[in-house]
DNA sequence: CTAGGATCCTGTCAGC
DNA sequence: TGCTGACAGGATCCTA
């Protein structure tokens, strides 16, 4: 679930309380969950890559973490830090059901829960950490590409839809299904469009999209941000305060009013404004 | 090589 | 209430 900007909120936040911080013991709750040997040692530096969080040790060893779907990092020291997958876990007493690694620090204990167990945390050398294959074929990030490059990337799966095309990893690093859905509704593009269709024009449209949703969900915390109190008192999250398109099948467009469909594409729930993303016929 | 579907796993929700 | 199937903010593997 958690996508580059909720990635990038875990890391920024989680930075404060765990850099040059010991860690003292690894617990590993599921075997399928922490692949390679623990190692303790003092944390000197969070990176990130696309989706993919990496710890570095001053021992030489590395731990990169993926979220996948359902993964969630808690700190739990003086203050509770959480974010990835947004659930009830953020405020729950832990360890519970979900954890699958506990990390204890100096100052505090990390969590890494993970309802459906696709996440992982590896433990490896940190020179290998950028020979890993999952990194190793990341594509760049958008602000880092032009629009050009991904105009030419869309020519190599000419039959694929659009939407399938970006969230592909190692063709535009960062998307997920919420930020391809928003950045696709950005663009007017209609997520069924043949990559091969797609314009010059468009891409770069795509482009600009895909750089501006992520980085307004990066600014307010990303959406996975437990949740933020509305002004009437009640519960809400970073899904009915910012997305467009994500999740409001049945509810008006906020461009022209026509009503928001959920079709599917490439296997993943898709959310669209049909009058605003039309198919073939646009533009010329 | 590309394209599409199945798969990993747990939990929740709609519909009977 | 209990069951069943669909679905879920990801990525890889398998097949055609």
């Amino acid at each position: 679930m958690p996508e580059l900007p909720e990635v990038e909120t875990i890391r920024r936040g989680l930075e404060y309380f765990i850099i040059q911080k010991k860690i003292t013991k690894i617990k590993v709750l599921c075997e399928k969950s922490f692949i390679g040997a623990p190692k303790n040692g003092k944390i000197i530096n969070l990176r990130r890559f696309g989706k993919a969080l990496i710890l570095d040790l001053d021992n030489g060893y590395s731990m990169m973490i993926h979220l996948r779907m359902t993964g969630q990092l808690i700190f739990d020291g003086k203050e509770r830090y959480a974010a990835g997958h947004p659930s009830d876990n953020f405020t729950a007493k832990l360890p519970n059901k979900q954890t699958r690694v506990i990390i204890y620090l100096e100052n505090g204990t990390l969590y890494f829960n993970d309802q459906r167990k696709f996440g992982f945390i590896k433990a490896i050398k940190t020179p290998e950490v950028e020979k890993d294959s999952f990194i190793q074929k990341l594509a760049k990030e958008p602000w880092q590409m032009t629009a050009v490059e991904l105009y030419e990337k869309f020519q190599h799966h000419p039959k694929s839809p659009i939407k399938a095309v970006i969230l592909d990893q190692t063709i535009i690093c960062g998307l997920g299904n919420i930020y391809a859905d928003e950045a696709l509704f950005a663009a007017k593009i209609h997520p069924e469009t043949l990559a091969g269709n797609i314009t010059k024009k468009q891409a770069e449209k795509l482009l600009a999209s895909a750089c501006t949703v992520m980085e307004k969900s990066i600014a307010s915390g990303g959406s996975t941000m437990a949740t933020y109190i509305k002004p009437d008192g009640t519960k809400g999250d970073y899904l009915e305060k910012f997305a467009q398109v994500f999740r409001r099948e049945g509810q008006l467009c906020p461009r022209c009013g026509h009503k928001i469909v959920k079709i599917k594409v490439a296997g993943r729930g898709t959310h669209l404004c049909p009058s605003c993303q039309k198919k073939e016929l646009s533009h010329a």
